[in-house]
DNA sequence: CCAGACGTTGTT
DNA sequence: GTCTGG
DNA sequence: CCAGACGTTGTT
DNA sequence: GTCTGG
């Protein structure tokens, strides 16, 4: 599954791997969690554009925001039904940037779990699939919020979870985003799970398991001479 | 009709 | 907002 | 996802 | 144990 990544990428490689209609320097980010702001791309009349919302979705008929922080993901087989996901499935699907993500491993007799950074080899930088949300507050202000959509894990990450992030394939994402596409049909093949073999993982420091630490530290292999 | 739910994950 | 349960 | 908190009252 | 915050 997904709860924390990384978005490192400069605006030039954004500008070009998601064909934005204009750049967007972000500030390199290693360790993003959720609740926090994170980048996603969006099908605009003018093109696709890249901006900052929450993380964890926050249906619109919700009272209140908590219930975000628990929708940090959806599932990809049953978001076109689900009360809290159909809506933002059928209308608003976006692609989420990111250059790595972080798992962690139970180690039996260990407090503290250890981390591994999961990353895509052939390409600096990879989209999640995602959907958004606007949620008004008591105060009438909207919230715009995101989810990322999982599905079954592959070999790499198996060890870990029985679910992993939804990786598109950059000769998908036009069908991901298109508006007239309102049904689950044409978009299921989409999100199956990318193949472990163009993905690698390395340990990296237990730094990272807060995310109050954003330090550069939180990417770097532990081991890289074992790994 | 109204009231109440609406989600994912991991762990046991 | 929309569906399910009572 | 993990880390960290987890409460009430009255007074300032 | 469970919820909240980041």
């Amino acid at each position: 599954m997904c709860g924390r990544f990384t978005l490192r990428a400069t605006a030039t490689q954004l500008v070009e791997f998601f064909d934005l209609f204009q750049p967007v320097e972000l500030p390199p980010r290693c360790n993003i969690a959720p609740t926090q702001q994170v980048a996603i791309v969006r099908q605009t009349p003018s093109g696709r554009d890249l901006s900052l919302l929450r993380w964890g979705l926050i249906p619109s008929w919700a009272k209140d925001a908590k219930i975000g922080s628990s929708l940090i993901n959806a599932r990809s087989e049953s978001a076109a039904e689900k009360p809290s996901f159909r809506s933002a499935f059928k209308k608003r699907r976006c692609l989420i940037p990111c250059d790595g993500f972080y798992e962690w491993e139970v180690i039996s007799g260990q407090k503290v779990k250890q981390p591994w950074l999961i990353g895509v080899g052939d390409t600096p930088v990879f989209a999640f699939a995602g959907l958004w949300e606007t949620w008004h507050d008591p105060a009438g202000v909207a919230v715009e919020t995101c989810s990322i959509l999982t599905t079954s894990s592959n070999e790499l990450l198996r060890p870990f979870h029985d679910r992993m992030p939804v990786i598109l394939d950059p000769a998908d994402f036009a069908l991901w985003l298109d508006p007239a596409v309102q049904t689950a049909d044409p978009l299921l093949p989409l999100m199956a799970q990318f193949p472990a073999d163009r993905m690698h993982r390395y340990r990296v420091s237990t730094v990272v398991n807060s995310s109050r630490n954003e330090r550069p530290e939180c990417a770097v292999p532990l081991d890289s001479a074992a790994q």
